[in-house]
RNA sequence: GGGGGAAUUCCCGAGUGGCCAAAGGGGACAGACUGUAAAUCUGCUGGCAAUGCCUUCGGUGGUUCGAAUCCACCUUCCCCCA
C-alpha cells in the first residue's frame, strides 16, 4: 500500500478542490505542499483554500509561518513529516496537495538537510564574494572541493552556487556528497502521484489569467499593501511571491496597475510552464487532464479513478 | 489642399548597397534544478532533401554584378501648415 497519495500540478488545475474530493471519498486529510500558503496573510494571491473550500476537510500546513520568516525545503520537510505521522496515527489518509515539486520531493524522500542549518551572516559573505570574484571565478572556487556540482552548475546560478559552497564552508563535505548519501537512503514514504494539467494549454493559460485578474477583483492590491505595511521586507522569500512582488512594484510607483496584473498574469503562466517541467518525465505520475474547465462530476470522478487506482490497503 | 516622417521577421525595435535570415529586447517554445523553489539558471525562435538551397524587411516596377538599404509610382499610418 502507498503511505500517501500526492495531488500536484501547475497552478490553476484545481488540486484544491480534487485534494478535498479525495480526502472526503477516503477519510482523507490535506497536507499542503505550497512555498507560499504556508504564509500568514498571504490568502488571496496564493489562492488559499478558504474555509468554505475545504468543506470541513482538514488541511495542514498552511499559515505555519510569518512573511518576515526565512522558511526552507528542510522546515517543511520536517514539519510535514510530522503531519503525515500524526494524521496516519489518527488512522486518517494523509493526501498532500500542492505545486511546489521540491517540497514533495523532499517530504517524500525526507531527506534531512538539518546538518546545514542556513545562516544569514555567512551566506551574505558568500554571496559577497561571489559578487566580487564573478561567476566564472567562483565556480573554479568550488570546483576545487567539488568538482562534480560546479561542473554540474552554470557560472550565473549564482543561487545553487553560493549554497553549494554554503554546504561546504559549514560541514566540510561537499554538497554533491550529501546529495549522494540522501540519494542511496530509501524514500522515506511511498506516494501515489497524480498530476493535473488540461488537454489544451491554451485552456490552462486562459485558467491562469482569469484567476490572476479576480485576485486584482477581491483585493490582492490591499493584501499586498498591509503585508509591506506589517513590515515584510521586498527581499523576503514571502515577498518574491507571483502576485506579490508585482503589485509592490506598483504601489512603489513603478508601473500601474493594469501592468502590473498583466505581469502576474505572464508569470503565473511561466510558473505553470516550470512545473510542467519538472513534473515531465518524472516515473510513476498519473496524469489527469481535463478537457474543459472541471465542474463538480469531473472532480469526483477524479477522485474516484485514484482513489480506485492508488493501492489504499492497510 | 500643401509640407514632412514612417512602414523590418509573433511584438517592440536596430539596420541606409555586399560581412543580413537580418543586432537587441519582449513574448512563445524547450530544458536544468535535492538545501531561498511562485525562486534560480540554460537553450532556442523563417522554411527545408540543409557545410547548401528557398521564401522574408508595406505593394509594384526600376537602377545595380549585388538592395531591407538607392529611384519611381501606389497603399496605409503619424506629424505640421491650411
Amino acid at each position: 500500500m502507498v503511505d500517501l497519495i500526492v495531488i500536484t500540478g501547475p497552478t490553476a488545475t484545481g488540486k484544491t478542490a480534487l485534494g478535498v474530493a479525495l480526502a472526503k471519498r477516503i477519510d482523507g486529510e490535506v497536507v499542503s505542499a505550497d512555498s507560499m500558503q504556508i504564509y500568514r496573510g498571504m490568502d488571496i494571491g496564493t489562492a488559499k483554500p478558504a474555509p468554505a473550500e475545504m468543506d470541513g476537510v482538514p488541511h495542514h500546513m498552511l499559515d505555519v509561518a510569518d512573511p518576515s520568516e526565512r522558511f526552507s525545503t528542510a522546515k517543511y520537510a520536517a514539519m510535514a513529516a510530522a503531519c503525515v505521522e500524526d494524521i496516519r496515527a489518527r488512522g486518517r489518509r494523509p493526501i498532500v496537495v500542492g505545486g511546489t515539486g521540491l517540497y514533495i520531493d523532499g517530504l517524500i524522500r525526507g531527506t534531512d538537510y538539518a546538518a546545514a542549518p542556513s545562516d544569514p551572516e555567512t551566506r551574505r559573505a558568500i554571496e559577497a564574494e561571489y559578487d566580487a570574484l564573478g561567476g566564472e571565478a567562483f565556480r573554479a572556487k568550488l570546483a576545487a572541493v567539488d568538482p562534480d556540482r560546479a561542473a554540474a552548475l552554470h557560472p550565473r546560478d549564482k543561487k545553487r552556487l553560493v549554497r553549494a559552497w554554503e554546504v561546504y564552508a559549514l560541514t566540510g563535505k561537499p554538497i554533491s556528497w550529501h546529495d549522494a548519501q540522501s540519494r542511496q537512503a530509501a524514500p522515506r514514504y511511498s506516494a501515489y502521484t497524480a498530476a493535473l494539467d488540461f488537454a489544451d494549454r491554451e485552456a490552462l493559460y486562459s485558467r491562469i489569467d482569469r484567476r490572476a485578474r479576480a485576485m486584482f477583483d477581491q483585493g490582492l492590491v490591499d493584501e499586498v499593501r498591509r503585508l509591506l505595511e506589517a513590515g515584510v521586507g521586498p527581499d523576503t522569500t514571502a515577498m518574491q511571491a507571483i502576485g506579490y512582488k508585482e503589485v509592490a512594484a506598483c504601489l512603489r510607483g513603478e508601473c500601474t496597475r493594469e501592468q502590473a496584473a498583466e505581469e502576474v498574469c505572464r508569470a503565473s503562466r511561466r510558473y505553470a510552464k516550470r512545473q510542467l517541467t519538472w513534473l515531465r518525465g518524472r516515473p510513476d505520475v498519473h496524469w489527469v487532464r481535463w478537457q474543459a474547465d472541471p465542474g463538480p462530476a469531473e472532480i469526483d470522478a477524479a477522485a474516484r479513478a485514484i482513489a480506485e487506482n492508488a493501492d489504499l490497503s492497510a
